[in-house]
DNA sequence: GGCTCCCGCCATCCA
DNA sequence: TGGATGGCGGGAGCC
């Protein structure tokens, strides 16, 4: 027996994550995402009276708390179970403590396993049972959330093994599903393979919240609201309520049938399919799609207030269940509840009580982006891919299916073989930052080799063309669109040119009229982030700058933009091709058609990634609607030149729309129903967009036309940054780190915390700061993962600790250190990942951080309060050089002595909550300047301020 | 006493 | 057949 209890101390000293999970390789090398070790590991499922009976004399007391014999360390349980259950009593007591002694030294007690020092704490223990709210499951999903970035750099392995999940966060697997379920619902993860996820964190929120409002609005679910809700107000009036609520709940059916609302089935994004098991059997009552409906009926409605109720009824409703009973009620409203643990983990909405003449009423407010891509914008995002990805339309009808039939989520093995094989290559294509797009020979359909093709097509042609104007039309004009390299003299108002080759030259060719140099330094940091390798530049349009659905650094103007304000993705090639073209054309060079671009395009399939960058000339024949509107459009009161500009602005603007963004390579595994989008519809669309577009082109931007410009201009990564409710902080160009980037959504999140003003910060994502309570704002340096360590607490080097925010003394800023520290938590998770510091060492957990989660999280990544430091490099503009920006970091991030206060922190990057007792995060704007972040404090009610309650921290 | 929601049984699916 | 998933509802903690 006492080998066991030997072999258990041990056990809890020191998890062996690896006899939890058999997650394979990444495990042993250190999951990408080496989770910090739970504060003591103990058999997963354990049944806890049996164990703890059997250990009656252990001084362990009752079996739910406990006792911890005072010859033995209080976390030296005795059994597994024992221990779990020390744990957990000591965090409960731990976390109460901390609330009423507020932030004070109480953080060292904060890491359970750290338990050589609470005597009070056992007594609690002993007293106190774990707390419910210890357990709940929004606190789980906050320790979970801390352990991830927001915005993971998808070149690296972000897998997420549920087994070191669970185990690391003791919790039962069953609990991860819960919590899986819900963030596959909003394709934060995806599942890769059995109890293998991958984390995409919010790089794909605005796209799917985009779907799914979309998917709401033709749902009609605010109007089955409204239908609902005005039932309740008429019932509040009538005092047979009882049979009115049963009736309206059970008609409701017959409502949706009414609305023609189909069964709905879960929202799929390109490249983030749900591949779950049991998928075909489960799906229509799987969490995931009550997640998923239950989000859009925030979505839908005007005050983004859903209550409970509503929400069940239209969610038993299309469960098809007419003899609605009070169970099935009630069961509904559980799950509800689960879901919306997760959803206000996530910051996506928060818990509220709507009061009626019948009562209060528990509901729930929306607190996620107000502003994410348009639906137009992410269809054509969506569809942007043209043969790859479906059209939003066609994404809908897939999800409510007309007929009775279900779709089957389950995919075929080969397109799943197929999106790995594809997510390899990008993951290559990716991790080689400055390299040329990788194209994969073997896939003659492949977006990126046919980029390449037409990019060499184009860039020949223009080469040829730029020749023949600067022997014909030597005006600056010419020069500058040739090869860019001119343009410094012609600056201001110069259009950048367009990059030609789709790999080399491109960074060249492109023209920043304005800060030519800085311009070009951008491009490199960004060229690599595209997904399938694609180029993009830059360009954006200072009022048309939309987010990138796929979190691309990179921006153009699109039909969609130009039109209603509904962005599509841009892309980027397309884009400079159109900047070429437009400049071609305004140089009266573009009627020079190359045969063999028309012949090629003529060819293909408008769905053709490749067509779309066949067209920086264009002649083009009106073979098409598009074309023909275009040339209607154009026709009409311009001059030739004119009518040749639009004409090509028009075409390459259809053709962005079936080719344009490039796809994440995982799009390109679709279901079968979503990657079968007619071209039909996408082509009419595509009219109607270039329609839309050549109108309002005509009307708003008639001087720039006359002057030889076009909305789109290239703009110095500085006014990018800037750029006043366009581009949102988040449109930042990271000189530094590129992980940030690559995921970084350029979606406009609105975030109340963000520092305004700021210039060269702004640029950075001011993500939603979702902040989760846990996150300490104090980033580890790279030298404390050390296993050993873990339980050493230690302050973080970052400006933002915890203890800076309190007014404690920290080390003083390294010199040259100041700018360059990228996000702790980010730079961790990506040294990680590339293995350059080991990945599962526990982290050094601030105290602040164990305060507030009593379970570890990991270094870096689990920092969930770590305060973003922009990874942007501080004078991204002024390095010509195009490699520049890259060399920010040092893999000797801060440590503990790391600046404080002097370093620009740009946002917090993923706060955890971790208890009431959130450390108050610093944020250091641009100026210089530290300002108190209020820090995320859980919240079970909404009625309890999460964030008011940051500031009676001493020192806030 | 109602609201919350944890917990874990057990059905279903898949390898 | 066993493991992975996850639907489901009992029932207990919390307010």
């Amino acid at each position: 027996m006492s080998s066991v209890l030997v072999d258990l101390q041990n056990f809890n000293q020191k998890p062996q994550i690896g006899s939890l999970c058999d997650c394979g390789p990444e495990n042993e090398k250190g999951d990408s995402f080496t989770e910090p070790y739970a504060l003591t590991k103990t058999p997963r499922k354990q049944p806890v009276s049996h164990t703890l009976s059997t250990e009656p004399t252990y001084k362990m007391g009752s079996l739910t708390t406990p006792t911890k014999g005072k010859d033995s360390p209080a976390c030296e349980p005795w059994t597994p179970t024992s221990n779990l259950k020390i744990l957990l009593s000591a965090a409960s007591p731990e976390i109460r403590n901390r609330a009423k002694e507020l932030c004070g030294n109480k953080m060292e007690i904060a890491e359970p396993c750290n338990c050589s020092q609470e005597p009070a704490f056992e007594d609690e223990s002993e007293k106190l049972p774990i707390s419910r709210k210890e357990k709940s499951l929004g606190l789980l999903c906050h320790k979970f959330l801390a352990r991830y970035p927001d915005y993971p750099n998808p070149a690296l392995s972000n897998n997420i093994c549920l087994d070191d999940v669970a185990g690391e966060l003791n919790v039962e697997r069953r609990r991860i599903y819960d919590i899986m379920n819900v963030l596959e619902s909003l394709h934060m993860v995806s599942r890769l393979a059995k109890n293998r996820y991958t984390w995409h964190g919010r790089a794909n929120l605005p796209q799917t919240l985009a779907m799914l409002k979309k998917v709401g609005d033709d749902q009609k679910y605010g109007e089955q609201m409204q239908q609902i809700k005005q039932k309740a107000f008429d019932r509040d009036f009538d005092f047979d309520g009882e049979e009115k609520e049963n009736e309206d709940v059970q008609s409701l059916p017959d409502k949706e049938n009414e609305w023609g609302q189909k069964e709905m089935l879960f929202v799929e994004l390109p490249g983030v399919e749900f591949r779950a098991a049991s998928v075909n059997s489960r799906k229509d009552k799987s969490l995931r799609v009550m997640s998923q409906k239950f989000v859009m009926l925030f979505l839908v409605t005007a005050p983004r207030v859903v209550s409970l109720e509503v929400a069940a009824k239209i969610l038993i409703g299309e469960d098809q269940v007419v003899d609605l009973d009070k169970s099935k009620y009630k069961t509904k409203i559980r799950r509800l509840y689960d879901i919306a643990n997760v959803l206000s983990s996530l910051q996506l909405i928060k818990k509220v009580h709507v009061t009626e003449l019948r009562g209060r009423k528990p509901a729930f407010t929306w607190t996620g982006p107000e502003d994410f891509p348009s639906i137009k914008e992410t269809s054509s995002s969506l569809s942007a891919g043209a043969g790859t990805l479906q059209s939003l339309e066609n994404c809908t009808k897939n999800l409510f299916p007309s007929s009775g039939a279900k779709r089957g989520f389950t995919r075929h093995p080969s397109l799943i073989k197929l999106a790995k094989s594809i997510q390899d290559d990008r993951r290559k294509i990716s991790s080689a930052p400055t390299s040329p797009i990788k194209v994969n020979p073997s896939d003659s359909e492949s977006y990126p080799s046919k980029m390449d093709q037409l990019a060499a097509i184009c860039k020949i042609q223009l080469d040829e063309q730029s020749k023949k104007s600067v022997r014909k039309n030597p005006p600056a004009v010419n020069a500058e669109k040739i090869e860019g390299r001119k343009t410094d003299e012609s600056a201001g108002a110069a259009e950048p040119v367009l990059p030609v080759e789709a790999n080399d030259d491109r960074v060249a060719q492109v023209q920043y009229p304005v800060q030519p140099a800085r311009a070009l330094s951008c491009i490199p940091v960004l060229l690599p982030q595209h997904a399938m390798g694609g180029s993009y530049a830059v360009y954006m349009h200072p009022s048309s700058v939309k987010p990138h659905p796929s979190g691309m650094a990179v921006r153009s103007m699109t039909f969609e933009e130009m039109v209603g304000g509904s962005p599509s993705h841009p892309t980027n090639e397309s884009s400079m091709l159109e900047k070429a073209s437009e400049k071609n054309t305004a140089v009266g060079e573009m009627q020079t058609i190359n045969p063999q671009l028309q012949k090629h395009e003529s060819t293909r399939s408008p769905k053709s990634p490749a067509s779309a960058l066949k067209r920086p000339c264009t002649e083009v024949a009106v073979n098409s609607p598009s074309k023909a509107l275009k040339t209607k459009h154009i026709s009409q009161g311009s001059s030739p030149d004119q009518v040749k500009l639009s004409e090509m602005r028009a075409r390459l603007k259809a053709r962005r729309g079936v080719v344009p963004n490039r796809p994440s390579p995982r799009a390109l595994h679709l279901d079968p129903e979503f990657v079968n989008t007619p071209e039909s519809a996408e082509a009419e669309r595509l009219d109607r967009s270039v329609e839309k577009f050549l109108e309002k082109e005509e009307v708003l931007s008639p001087s720039d036309r006359e002057a030889g410009l076009t909305p789109l201009r290239a703009v110095p990564l500085q006014e990018i940054t800037v750029l006043p409710g366009h581009l949102h902080n988040e449109a930042l160009i990271p000189t530094g780190y590129l992980i940030p980037i690559s995921h970084q959504s350029l979606i406009r999140f609105k975030d109340p915390h963000c520092l305004s003003g700021e210039t060269v910060y702004a640029s950075v994502p001011n993500h939603n700061v979702h902040r989760t309570p846990t996150a300490g704002s104090v980033p580890v340096g790279a030298q404390e993962f050390t296993p050993t360590r873990f339980p050493v607490q230690r302050a973080s080097a970052v400006s933002i600790s915890p203890m800076a925010a309190l007014g404690q003394p920290g080390p003083s800023p390294l010199p040259g250190q100041r700018m360059q520290s990228p996000s702790p938590a980010i730079l961790n998770f990506t040294l990680q990942n590339l293995g350059l510091i080991p990945a599962g060492s526990p982290g050094s957990m601030p105290p602040a951080h164990r305060q507030a989660s009593p379970v570890p999280t990991q270094l870096g990544l689990q920092q969930g309060g770590v305060i973003f430091v922009k990874p942007m490099s501080p004078m991204p503009l002024q390095h010509p050089s195009p490699g520049q920006p890259l060399a920010l970091l040092s893999l000797q991030q801060p440590l503990m002595g790391t600046p404080k206060g002097t370093q620009p922190i740009q946002q917090s990057f993923f706060h955890t909550p971790g208890s009431t007792l959130s450390p108050l995060a610093a944020v250091v704007t641009s100026t210089g300047q530290t300002a108190c972040k209020t820090a995320y404090i859980p919240q079970r009610k909404l009625e309890i301020s999460t964030e008011d309650a940051l500031c009676k921290e001493p020192g806030c």
